[in-house]
RNA sequence: GCCGGGUUGGGGUAGGGGAUAUCCUUGGGGACUGUGGAUCCCCGGACCCGGGUUCAAUUCCCGGACCCGGCCCCA
């Protein structure tokens, strides 16, 4: 027996169609709303994914010196070399909205919801920083959930990197990026440890104090300001704030009714410069079915030209949590599938040529070929998961036509080959 | 990298310091040849790996691997 390596997962065809008709709902959804697809290599230049992301993430990578003496990785994240592509073609006409659905690796310790190796849907959108580029890209999102039956259980978490670095500036923090860190660990920490770290980073201990209580609430799209405002009083970020109202209306208004404005989600350091999302089960099971913001700056930081952006991606693991959990881990609606079963000589030569004519026509057919009598064929039919049980024999041949019998329902009739 | 809990045929399980390791299911073969998606007969197939204790380890101890979950970190 040779071993699966750590983490990583083998899927056979019973999870494989489920998962086959995730992915063409995402390709579905994205067609719709725009989105072109496009493909990328797996290996890239380790140096790609240090100018993002620093040295943090190559401890997670599975990366190596191939020989050319280059270092390279199994690329851990999606965003660095959609980038890539796009500021390596100069004359694309914007905004440009593109997705992909590529595998990515991470050299980690894996646990629920999280692998070594993972399926995670991608989509961006460069060239367009309107509140209707962020409501889409998240509109996108919604859009896939609610399409895989997830309608009601989950919502989105917006906020605005902006917003709280401003909050975070006027109650006295004197180090941004590490205080939303730990915001960003808000539902993993308890009050003390926040309010001790938030206070030793500058803001006095009422500030903490009034933080913590602020990080904890969640509000509605269109109460964003009031909700603000009950904990601080400024006017400087009105536009800010009016524009995550309209983004959050938008989605509202065109049925997307489970977004809420929750300050402490920030999405830990990163290089997000606008808007931050998060979608979560309603029932705070499982770790995030997806995430995103407006990431303006990336593009500079490869090529020096400035093209903002805003993009999602959208992880195949915790979704099989969540569908699982709900019990919507199955096929959606059963195609037909044909067992053809020959009885006799020319029966069996009738059902190969009925199999082949089924086929040009689109639909799944396969001939028995087992021989022996008629009920373990249909018990062959059954175990393989066929629909329908094709029977031909001496009989169907001169009446030409045949029997064909619903093996869910057990109903049974004589029907011509060709009005199947 | 760290912590906790696991690991008996393909799947689900019983058991247990010594015997042919239990049962269900799945798989394979045969009988049966127009519908009992049955039935009957037969056959495969497992104690995660290494070391220790012991006359004897699948069982007890230690280590490792892997699985499940959690931490760190984060997509």
């Amino acid at each position: 027996m040779i071993d699966r390596l750590k983490g990583f997962r083998d899927f056979y065809p019973e999870d494989m169609e489920i998962r086959e008709n995730i992915f063409s709902t995402m390709r579905e959804r994205a067609r719709v709303f725009g989105f072109r697809p496009i493909d990328y290599p797996s290996l890239e230049l380790l140096e790609m994914f240090r100018l993002k992301s620093g040295d943090e993430i190559l401890s997670q990578t599975y990366s190596f010196r191939d020989r050319g003496d280059r270092e390279i990785t199994l690329i851990p994240e999606a965003t660095p070399s959609t980038v890539r592509m796009l500021v390596a073609r100069k004359d694309l006409p914007r905004p440009v909205r593109w997705y992909n659905i590529p595998k990515l690796w991470r050299y980690e310790e894996p646990q629920s919801g999280r692998t070594r190796e993972h399926v995670q849907m991608n989509a961006d959108i460069f060239g367009d920083d309107s509140a209707v580029a962020d409501a889409d890209i998240i509109g996108l999102a919604c859009s896939i959930l609610n399409s895989l039956g997830l309608e009601s259980r989950y919502e989105v978490r917006i906020n605005e990197r902006k917003i709280m670095e401003y909050i975070l500036t006027e109650s006295g923090s004197r180090n941004i990026l590490s205080d939303m860190a730990v915001i960003d660990r808000f539902h993993k920490s308890d009050k003390e440890e926040i309010v001790s770290k938030l206070s030793a980073n500058g803001m006095g201990s009422e500030n903490a104090e009034r933080m913590y209580d602020f990080l904890g609430r969640k509000y509605k799209i269109n109460a964003i300001e009031e909700g603000i405002g009950e904990f601080f009083n400024f006017s400087d970020f009105r536009e800010k704030i009016q524009r995550l109202e309209r983004t959050g209306e938008i989605l509202v208004d065109n049925g997307f009714r489970d977004v809420v404005f929750n300050p402490s989600t920030v999405r830990g350091l990163a290089y997000y410069t606008g808007i931050v999302f998060e979608g979560f089960d309603i029932q705070g099971k499982f770790r995030s079915i997806f995430g995103g913001g407006r990431y303006d700056n990336l593009s500079s930081l490869f090529s020096g030209i400035e093209i903002p952006a805003v993009g999602f991606g959208m992880g195949d693991a915790v979704l099989e949590n969540l569908m699982r959990d709900l019990d919507l881990w199955k096929q959606k609606s059963k195609v037909r599938r044909y067992y053809i079963i020959g009885i006799g000589d020319a029966g069996n030569l009738a059902a190969v040529k009925m199999a082949f004519s089924l086929r040009d026509r689109g639909i799944q057919a396969v001939a028995h070929t087992g021989g022996k009598n008629l009920s373990n064929a249909m018990k062959t039919a059954s175990n393989l998961n066929f629909t329908h049980a094709v029977m031909i024999g001496s009989k169907e041949i001169e009446e030409k036509n045949c029997t064909v019998r619903d093996l869910a329902s057990g109903e049974q009739k004589n029907v011509n080959p060709d009005d199947i």
